[in-house]
DNA sequence: ATCGGGACCTGCTTGC
DNA sequence: TGCAAGCAGGTCCCGA
């Protein structure tokens, strides 16, 4: 499920219902995630208060000073805010237990989530990620200047973490249509002003979909299990098969390093 | 140094 | 109708 639009609109929905709040105690039903779940976590966590909840990349990072909780949503992982006595479903993992009767809940079916205890702020994961998308640092100059000579396609390399963080398997179609991109095209042989095109393309599409509240394809849901509206927003992502809504030509439909692409060959060059 | 591929999982859709 | 294959928002890690 989540890109960056999507964790950016779980940390925006819960962020009300967890700040300050102490954490009463945490129940994990399912520690085989993605990493396995630190079996100290739930004692280490218990009565600890959430200052606040940070973002970089796809990763949630809950302040508990002097201890951060990091939370990825891998493919099908969702936060959402429950009462107390909502009986658990079959992939709800883990319940942090909040005061005033809230528990956060962590829904997983696919398990390539994860839910890490950082001793400080530092953690391997996060140590060579590249820029965040929407700030400054993420620019034109800077995509030209790293893919010179990078014979691989343009779109795995935007969905690299290393290259740039949260553009995913949707947002990369998106914007390389919205730049009229092929995807296919090597990235070391883009010039400056085509990458300018695309660094504000994907600053716009996620902008977009942020205020959209993320992409509901089957099971995203936001923290009050409502879906995100920007599918309705999609040009190419699932859309193989059907026409450009530019041009009306077929949409093509390819895979490149096991992801599938949808994109218009006539309108991207 | 870069890659492509496999791995980790469950659930839904498709085709025989 | 049943079953197997294929595919799905991610990304680490290995070997070529």
């Amino acid at each position: 499920m989540p890109e960056l639009p999507e964790v950016e609109t779980t940390r925006r929905g819960i962020l009300g219902h967890v700040q300050n709040r102490k954490i009463v105690k945490i129940e994990v039903r399912q520690a085989n995630l993605r990493w396995k779940i630190d079996p100290k976590l739930a004692d280490r966590l218990a009565g600890l208060t959430i200052d606040g909840v940070d973002r970089r990349g796809k990763y949630l990072l809950f302040r508990l000073s002097p201890l951060t909780l990091m939370v990825h949503l891998g493919m099908s992982g969702s936060l959402r805010i429950v009462d107390q006595g909502t009986v658990p479903g079959k992939h709800d993992h883990v319940d942090i237990h909040l005061e005033e009767s809230k528990i956060l809940r962590y829904h997983d079916p696919r398990r390539f989530g994860s839910v890490l205890l950082l001793e400080a702020d530092r953690h391997p994961l996060l140590e060579h990620l590249g820029p965040e998308p929407l700030s400054e640092d993420f620019n034109a100059e800077y995509l030209y200047a790293r893919s010179r000579k990078c014979k691989r396609p343009i779109k795995p390399y935007i969905m690299d973490g290393g290259i740039v963080v949260g553009v995913g398997n949707i947002y990369a179609a998106e914007a390389l249509f919205l730049s009229a991109i092929r995807p296919g095209i090597a990235s070391g042989r883009l010039s400056l002003s085509r990458y300018q095109n695309l660094v504000s393309s994907i600053k716009d599409v996620l902008t977009k979909a942020i205020e959209k509240g993320g992409t509901t394809l089957r099971d995203f849901v936001r923290e009050d299990g409502q879906p995100g509206y920007f599918k309705q927003e999609l040009f190419v992502y699932g859309r193989g098969g059907e026409p450009c809504i530019k041009c009306g030509s077929v949409l093509k439909e390819i895979r490149q390093a096991q992801r599938s692409t949808v994109y218009c060959a006539v309108c991207q060059k």
